[in-house]
RNA sequence: CGGGGCGUAGCGCAGUUGGCUAGCGCGCAACGUUCGGGACGUUGAGGUCGACGGUUCAAAUCCGUCCGCCCCGACCA
């Protein structure tokens, strides 16, 4: 991709209104776009960024053993009222009527679509267990938006179901899901405290939170000093105080993010819905449901508010829109060189499979350097007159900062080298 | 929904005890000079001062109502 024929909208100043540094960095590094509060457009390389992270959660999902489908956002209420639900959510729906003045909404959630799909295929225990996801906008009509896109009305989640014939089945699914969470998060460049939760409005029992510490959270927790306990804030636990668990280490507050969270759901919504099944037995019983959400958006800011300097973000590389950047530099002499030398490099860069970005703007160097650095991609190539006199060409690796003089002709496996491909 | 802050050009801001044609920086357009860490000069385009109503000879500035955005809290599948 070249730059001056793509869409990166840099800003130079911090925009006003924003506090988070995620908030303040995606959008700087062109990444989203505020339509109106809570409301975000996706750049092309916010766009990409967030497609990363999607195929992350397919394949980790995927190889759990679910399949993807995809769901409406348009619900008509009479299906909420089978729950209960259209009460209980009332306040974040977004309600209205359609040209039939048939009661609506758009969906803030999926179980009573996902169930009532289920229960029209699913007649025996020999279809059972069935673990079905989507990746898809959710719409809640939050009073306070918070962050940017942090929480937001309209926003990306990932939401997986299972449904099994009985409890063990259940907690397979519930088990395989949560190991599943930890690869995705950690493959996402994101350390995670799991923490036992609250059912909520979701209902069922067994329920597990997947956190992000960050100055930006919404939840606070508290972590032992000394072993593994975390738990919520609310259970009453102050700072300081002995670890209910070893006895010995002493409370810490965190302040964190919820990215994840996954719920063993039990028959709530299939009893509501008479989403049942015929047993070996000969019985009718309702299916045993699991729900496993991941705000994937939301993990962007995350990821942004972790692996970030004062020049701006860093991303891990199994995120990054683009693997390379390639910097040439304008010049008064040599400019032919420079040129066919990026190209070149683009070429059998993109051949290897490397997402390769060229800022071929006609701007000065320091402009283009600060760029590089904001939108931080893991590498960058500078070739210079410079340099090149000497046949020589830069990597600057944006983690370290570390810059490494190569021979123009190693820079290419030297790249491939690093990126592992 | 309670409390607080803010709203002037695409972005960041000044101007607010009422007073001339509303200003600065960045960005943008043109030309020239530059070219390894946000270059420089010259010229230029761009504004319902959030909206509506009121006070006044005169309102970005004072008063009222509303709208929008941000932060804290309540809420949060």
């Amino acid at each position: 991709m070249y730059w001056s024929n793509y869409f990166i909208p840099t800003l130079k100043e911090i925009p006003i209104g924003t506090e988070a540094v995620s908030h303040q960095l995606s959008l700087r590094a062109g990444l989203v776009h505020m339509l109106t509060s809570g409301v975000y457009s996706y750049l092309p390389l916010g766009l990409r960024v967030l497609k990363r992270i999607e195929d992350i959660i397919r394949e980790e999902m995927n190889a759990a053993g679910a399949s993807e489908l995809f769901l409406p956002c348009l619900h008509p209420m009479e299906l909420w009222k089978q729950t209960g639900r259209d009460e209980v959510l009332k306040d974040v729906m977004f309600k209205f009527q359609d040209g039939r003045k048939r009661p609506m909404c758009l969906g803030p959630t999926h179980e009573e679509v996902i169930t009532d799909l289920v229960k029209g295929f699913v007649q025996s225990y020999r279809q059972l267990p069935i673990v079905l996801y989507q990746i898809q906008t959710k719409f809640r009509d939050e009073l306070r938006t918070r962050f940017g896109i942090v929480r937001a009305c309209e926003f990306i989640m990932k939401d997986a179901y299972s449904f099994d014939r009985d409890k063990a089945g259940l907690e397979k699914n519930y088990q395989r899901m949560f190991e599943a969470y930890k690869i995705i998060f950690k493959r996402c460049g994101l350390e995670t405290v799991i923490l036992e939760a609250d059912s909520g409005a979701m209902g069922g029992d067994v329920s597990h939170e997947f956190m992000v510490p960050a100055p930006i959270g919404e939840d606070a927790i508290v972590s032992c000093a000394s072993c593994e306990f975390h738990g919520g804030i609310k259970e009453g636990q102050d700072e300081g105080a002995n670890c209910p668990k070893c006895q010995k280490g002493s409370l810490q507050k965190q302040v964190t993010i919820e990215l994840g969270h996954i719920f063993q759901l039990g028959t709530k919504y299939s009893e509501a819905q008479k989403a049942v099944f015929l047993d070996e037995d000969g019985k009718q019983k309702p299916m045993i449901m699991g729900c496993y959400g991941i705000g994937v958006s939301r993990v962007i800011a995350a990821i942004i508010e972790k692996h970030n300097d004062d020049k701006g973000i860093i991303w891990p590389s199994g995120v990054a829109p683009f693997d390379v950047e390639i910097l040439p530099l304008s010049s008064k002499d040599g400019g032919e060189a420079i040129k066919g030398l990026t190209d070149q490099y683009y070429a059998e860069l993109t051949k290897s499979g490397c997402d390769v970005l060229v800022d071929d703007r006609p701007e000065s160097a320091g402009r283009k350097f600060n760029d590089a650095d904001l939108i931080g991609i893991p590498y960058r190539l500078t070739i210079g007159q410079r340099n090149l006199a000497q046949g020589k060409v830069e990597i600057k690796i944006r983690e370290t900062g570390e810059m490494i003089l190569v021979d123009k002709n190693e820079a290419k496996q030297k790249l491939l080298e690093m990126l592992g491909k």
